[in-house]
DNA sequence: CCCTTATCTTTACATCGTAAAGATGAGATA
DNA sequence: TATCTCATCTTTACGATGTAAAGATAAGGG
């Protein structure tokens, strides 16, 4: 009756019975995250937050649970709790991942950028290159209610993005951002170019900007969009 | 034991037990949707979506569920199904209500606009007013995975709602946008602008523009900060 | 060597979506 | 009018999820 909990999700730990004698203990990091390790998994955390970022960007967010994660980590349903205390725990360690992930992929984006107009077009070009990558990560970090900024982990790495983001804006115009004082203009700038690259991720993702695409000559990319995008507000044209 | 089911939900119901007599019936459409109607509802349908948009608006889209509704509107939890089949049903039949309000409030701006400034800026400042004054329905209509676009009335809603854009976007560059071909600087102007305003809505809603919003001068708003940013690129500067 | 404590598992329960079967009444048909 | 049919709504049931609480197990220090 009731409680299918029981039989359903402990049938395929398949754990054997005893094992008193402590032979195996196997390396104590498997770097497969495959889980043979009996009882104390030794760095549980980080596979589940690996196992968390597997089942993120296979089944998307409706397939994020805490559940789900402790199956593909091979553990008991209850064993994130004690890491990361809810849902939303492990959803903002995570999403911190991500945000960390994302950083370094601007940074190298920029470092690898020769002349002005290349240095314009590149940060926003792989801003959308990494959510294409990793909607499932891009989706959780800009579109979860269940996101926990006071952790200091999540709280950190989306501070350091947005730094980033100004200080690339203030390159552009020429000017030192300072940490706490904006002028109107400064910020105007700032949330423009944020709210335009963000958006057309958003559309791009949700699949909204298809009906544009499509009407398009054929064949042209969403990539192709947004450089057309790009360089006419770099060209400073046509007002939306 | 379990099945709580049967004992919490059923109790609020409170029905008379039997009424073989049809007394009352009152009217047949409350319009307070207050649930007084035995059995037959009457007008089921649309009390359930008024009665998932209060919910909506109350407790935000996590608390939009088929057994909320179904409370709200004081019927079975199971009543929704017959009407909409599940979930995303439900919720997509509440969005496609969303972009009906959505373009009346976006037709009933342009109307009052004189000046080819006014009429480029209202467009975009009511579309973020209605995210505002409706962030449950904004957030159901743009960040939910849960609709199925396929639903007649969904489809034509939105598609409304993009042709609105889209033809705002012709008038704007005096330009005859037709329905089936788009040059790539068309699709751009479109894009550009669908992103812009979007992606500000969206930031704004999740509360990352705070960290904008307080380094600029005290005082300025968020309808400041979106002027501020249409007027410097309807004058074209300040590339992203 | 035992005891404490962190880690992980079991068990339990409320809630949710959904399916299926039963109850009820509205309208058509005779 | 009496009955039949069918749309509408309720009951019951089940698997899944998040989370709390208690039990099991090992690690490490006294």
């Amino acid at each position: 009756m009731g409680k299918s909990d029981t039989k359903t999700e402990t049938a395929r730990l398949a754990r054997p019975p005893k094992k008193t004698a402590s032979a195996a203990r196997p390396a104590r990091r498997q770097a497969s995250a495959k889980a043979e390790t009996p009882y104390h998994h030794g760095a549980l955390r980080e596979a589940l937050l690996q196992a968390a970022e597997r089942v993120l960007e296979r089944d998307g967010l409706a397939g994020l649970t805490l559940r789900a994660v402790a199956r593909e980590a091979g553990v008991s349903h209850a064993a994130p709790t004690h890491h990361f205390g809810d849902l939303t725990g492990l959803v903002s360690e995570l999403a911190a991942i991500g945000f960390r992930q994302f950083n370094a992929a601007m940074a190298s984006a920029c470092d690898s950028a020769t002349t002005s107009l290349s240095r314009a077009l590149a940060r926003p070009k792989a801003y959308v290159a990494y959510a294409q990558a990793h909607p499932g990560m891009y989706g959780l970090m800009f579109r979860t209610e269940r996101l926990d900024y006071s952790r200091p982990s999540l709280h950190e790495a989306a501070e350091s993005s947005f730094a980033g983001l100004a200080n690339a804006i203030g390159a552009m115009r020429q000017e030192q951002i300072s940490g706490d004082a904006l002028t109107i203009e400064q910020g105007a700038a700032i949330a423009r170019a944020w709210s335009m690259v963000h958006g057309f991720t958003m559309l791009l993702l949700d699949g909204r900007l298809e009906d544009i695409l499509e009407r398009l000559p054929a064949g042209t990319t969403a990539e192709q969009l947004l450089e057309a995008i790009l360089k006419s507000t770099v060209t400073g044209k046509l007002p939306a």
